[in-house]
RNA sequence: GCUCCGGUGGUGUAGCCCGGUUAAGCAUUUCGGCCUUUCGAGCCGAAGAUCGCGGGUUCAAAUCCCGCCCGGAGCACCA
């Protein structure tokens, strides 16, 4: 018994094992299936976490948001909380009605489902308020030195006049902002210390005066809070348990909390991560701005690009996506993560569920001279049952040019699920002899098409920077034919072409290449 | 320059907070082998880190302490 399972290679004794023990084989293979978590969050109870995801709506989401918005969102799962997506619309010469819809499409795609949803400018009486509130209690005061001056000041660790000003006087002051004062005429600050080591404790700015027309408000407010002012009150009123934000914000910990201190507020705990950097990748939208522009790539979906679009439109799939991000854990330490990284998780996923199909780049001619004419079935995936397409073979063949180099006259080759063939001639064409259907163990195995084969487009997309250097043949594109069954792939559509890789259908006859 | 935060194999990460059978786990990558639709997946195996550097504490340190070096972030009337 011991000798005749012994006899079989690994691979048959696996199968043997898994049709006849199904449970044993289960404890062997499947139970080390492993899920991978976030580590647990300090004082989190169970059905109390309230985590938040606060965009603000001024450009397109792209990865290193989809890390922010996993981690806060992963977590309030993890402990069966809630999840709030929050747009920090505050600066009204920044935001666009469109990046409102950005982000909520985004969240969408990827899977995820905010308990609610609100808009930071919807609180502004509420904000108004407080800043009444406390500039009465003498923590806020307004400052009337011009921009210049408060710039200097803070590098010299200077207070000014203004700082002393009695409150009702100051609250007297606020209400002209909203009347006679400019823009950069007067701005409210938070009574921090001028002195502190820590230059954002140098009484930071909470409001000021912005004519822009906001989005969503339009015209009716004029002095709009800054993200200090805005992000301590509205987690805290929101019933934020936990804010995890990424490591840019750390030192503004210290005054996130005076404000609560001061405003008599619930603190939340603030979690600071690393942010995400993909090598030759840029993910800011700042750097990814001016290659919009100029033209360097093709818009904001471009398939070379960080952008949900850009990653949607190459083929990775969200889950892919959370993955790869939650691999990366909430580590403070800065790291660059490669492409291949990401490659690998979304390559597992799309293995099972990806058509194969032939697909021969740079073809050259093959005539098999007394090839059998054939008409077959082949699977579109060698182990799940996604269906099947017809090809009629003739003589006539083509294959990629890069295969026929490999080839020397006289080498026997198979072509892939059909048959093998012998070289008798290359030179330019490739001309071959049948010789026989059976598998022969170590046979080479190429992919072909047949005359009745399209033309196909595939975009390789590549790294935009290699080393800080602009790379110019950061997409390349390759030419060839692929079979006919192509001819009715729906664009969005994943697919395998055999021994080239992964890719996703863009338009007629183009594809993308997600990865190998 | 100042302040803060980091520094574990090529890459990402676990471990560090509560120092000892693990002198470093997992994933990725690369390389072999198996599997006969694959330069893919899966399976098996291998390669690869003395845990930034130098001191110290200790019977014992990646884990604690000190100094240094390197990297990142912040120093906006942006978020």
């Amino acid at each position: 018994m011991v000798q005749e399972v012994n006899s079989l290679s690994i691979g048959k004794q696996t199968k043997k094992l898994q049709d006849e023990f199904p449970d044993a084989y289960a404890e062997l293979f499947e139970k080390k299936e492993e899920i991978k978590t976030f580590p647990p969050l300090p004082d989190a109870e169970h059905g109390k976490v309230v985590t938040r995801f606060p965009p603000e709506p001024n450009g397109f989401p792209h990865i290193g948001h989809a890390k922010a918005l996993f981690i806060n969102y992963e977590y309030a799962k993890m402990y069966s909380g809630k999840f709030i997506l929050r747009f920090d619309d505050t600066n009204p010469a920044a935001e666009k009605l469109e990046y409102y819809d950005a982000f909520s499409k985004g969240l969408e795609w990827l899977g995820i489902k905010p308990d609610t949803v609100k808009k930071t400018s919807d609180d502004m009486e509420i904000f108004y308020d407080y800043a009444k509130k406390l500039i009465k209690a003498g923590y806020l005061y307004v400052c009337q030195c011009d921009p210049e001056t408060v710039k200097q000041n803070r590098g010299l660790a200077k207070e000014c006049g203004h700082r002393n000003i009695p409150a009702e006087d100051a609250l007297q002051r606020w209400e002209r902002m909203f009347s006679e004062f400019e823009e950069g005429d007067a701005i409210v600050r938070f009574k921090g210390d001028m002195v502190a080591a820590n230059t954002v404790m140098r009484d930071p700015t909470m409001f000021r005066i912005v004519d822009a027309e906001h989005p969503l408000k339009g015209t009716k407010y004029r002095v709009w809070p800054t993200y200090d002012f805005v992000a301590p009150i509205e987690d805290s009123k929101d019933g934020v348990t936990h804010a995890l934000r990424a490591k840019e914000y750390e030192l503004r910990d210290d005054l996130y909390y005076r404000m609560l201190e001061a405003a008599k507020l619930r603190k939340p705990k603030l979690v600071e991560f690393s942010r995400l950097s993909l090598r030759g990748t840029p993910v800011s939208k700042r750097k990814i701005k001016p290659l919009v522009e100029q033209g360097l790539v093709d818009g904001w979906s471009d398939p070379r690009l960080p952008t949900l679009l850009g990653l949607r439109r190459r083929g990775i799939l969200p889950e892919a996506i959370k993955e790869f991000v939650t691999s990366l854990g909430v580590s403070k330490s800065e790291s660059e993560p490669t492409w291949d990284l990401l490659e690998a998780v979304n390559r597992k996923l799309v293995d099972p569920i990806a058509k194969r199909y032939f697909f021969v780049p740079d073809p050259v001619p093959l005539e098999v001279v007394d090839a059998p004419a054939l008409q077959l079935k082949l699977k579109l995936h060698p182990d799940k049952n996604l269906g099947e397409r017809n090809v009629a073979t003739g003589k006539e063949f083509l294959i990629s040019a890069k295969d026929v180099e490999a080839l020397k006259e006289g080498d026997t080759v198979r072509l892939m699920e059909l048959f093998n063939i012998k070289i008798s001639r290359k030179n330019g064409e490739v001309t071959g002899k049948f010789a026989g259907m059976e598998v022969t163990a170590s046979s080479k195995k190429i992919q072909w098409v047949t005359k009745d084969s399209m033309p196909f487009t595939v975009k390789i997309p590549g790294p935009l920077y290699i080393d800080e250097v602009y790379n110019k043949d950061s997409l390349q594109i390759v030419k060839g034919l692929a079979e006919s069954a192509c001819k009715s792939l729906p664009i969005g559509e994943i697919i395998q072409f055999i021994r080239f890789g992964f890719c996703r259908v863009d338009a007629p006859q183009v594809c993308i290449l997600a990865h190998k």
